[in-house]
DNA sequence: ACACAAAACTAACATTTGTTAGTTTGAAAA
DNA sequence: TTTTCAAACTAACAAATGTTAGTTTTGTGT
């Protein structure tokens, strides 16, 4: 699966570095709590020189939370017009997440806990992306229980569940030395479409 | 089960108070985020009166954290010394869990994603605590797979998969307007453990 | 060698931050 | 009534914050 964080050439390629160095800090302390001090620092510049690539601190907030909630929409758009049963979707779906934490840990963590931080207008943007992701993910898991494929549980239940594992799996992967993916997807599909018993 | 959040007059009724509004809004923004300012104006009075009640804003957050990781922490023990198979204990565990979201689901948040502000002491006591849990889970999950009573999978993403769901309930149980408890610890132990196919 | 642009620098700014010191208020105890 | 004390207040602090303005450095193409 290929995975562009951002456009062609949106950003010089020291706004990029940036945005990665940034996004290390904001995983380990959260938005708030670093200083565009901190983030100087961790380049080897001054504070003042981060200004000649960025337009504030917000915007790197933006940047990374924005491009990554295109993937994850874009991701799931092109899994709902593929061909397969909604048990073969939702396997996609977990695929589609772990290949996105892999690549893109940081990133996921201002995703998660930072996306109030941002923007106003990018804030109300967010927020309806991620409704509609999870709007569909509801109605793949619906449509897996109408046609029996999936057990007739509370779908609500079954999406929390799911969606909580995989959105801080970013925290895990980075914690247990990184595991094989494909050994991960194995087993995460299994565990978390068959149960443990 | 009983919840005791903090022993007896430890705190004042005024800073339980106080712990409890400043819990509230380091849920919607995080720790670094809000300010004693903020706290103060939620309290109806001015900043500098707060320290009438509390030592620092740290202390505030070391409070909430490490409170309810006792509660965590001695929930497991007395899981652990009961009666019953390994499939039953973690049961037990995630009706822990639920009950602990339903009672204290602000403090949760900062357990969750500020624990890394409080000093330093406290910090290290955490992670203490929260390996030493995690440690004592997997031995179940482990426990269970010797005794053939869970599916031979890779513990580690069994333990993953129930932890990150059962953490981050919290940020479901506000949003979907307050299932019934019973209902959701049925199903919710149901989709842990059975899976959904 | 020179011009130009990118990217660094120094210095400063207005706010915001957590916190302290000292004072006033109000209600209960004496 | 007077004393007392918790809990509020005002005023101010030093430090830290995001950001701007103006200047110097650095490297590249002519």
């Amino acid at each position: 699966m290929l995975l562009l964080s951002c456009s062609i050439m949106k950003h010089s390629s020291r706004k990029v570095e940036i945005i990665a160095k940034a996004s290390h800090l904001f995983k380990e302390k959260g938005y708030s709590a670093v200083t565009v001090r901190d983030i100087a620092q961790a380049m080897g510049i001054k504070a003042a020189s981060l200004y000649n690539h960025i337009q504030s601190k917000q915007e790197i907030l933006s940047v990374l939370v924005m491009d990554l909630a295109r993937t994850f929409t874009d991701g799931m758009n092109s899994i709902l017009v593929s061909k397969g049963t909604p048990l073969q979707k939702i396997e996609s779906l977990i695929e589609m997440h772990i290949d996105i934490t892999v690549n893109q840990s940081e990133a996921l963590a201002a995703l998660n806990n930072d996306w109030m931080h941002m923007p106003e207008d990018d804030v109300v943007a967010f927020v309806r992306m991620r409704e509609a992701y999870e709007e569909n993910f509801r109605k793949i898991i619906k449509q897996g229980i109408e046609s029996g494929e999936i057990k007739p549980r509370h779908p609500e239940v079954i999406l929390f569940s799911i969606l909580s594992t995989l959105r801080t799996l970013y925290l895990w992967y980075q914690k247990r030395g990184k595991l094989d993916v494909n050994v991960l997807k194995r087993d995460m599909v299994a565990v978390l479409i068959e149960g443990m018993v």
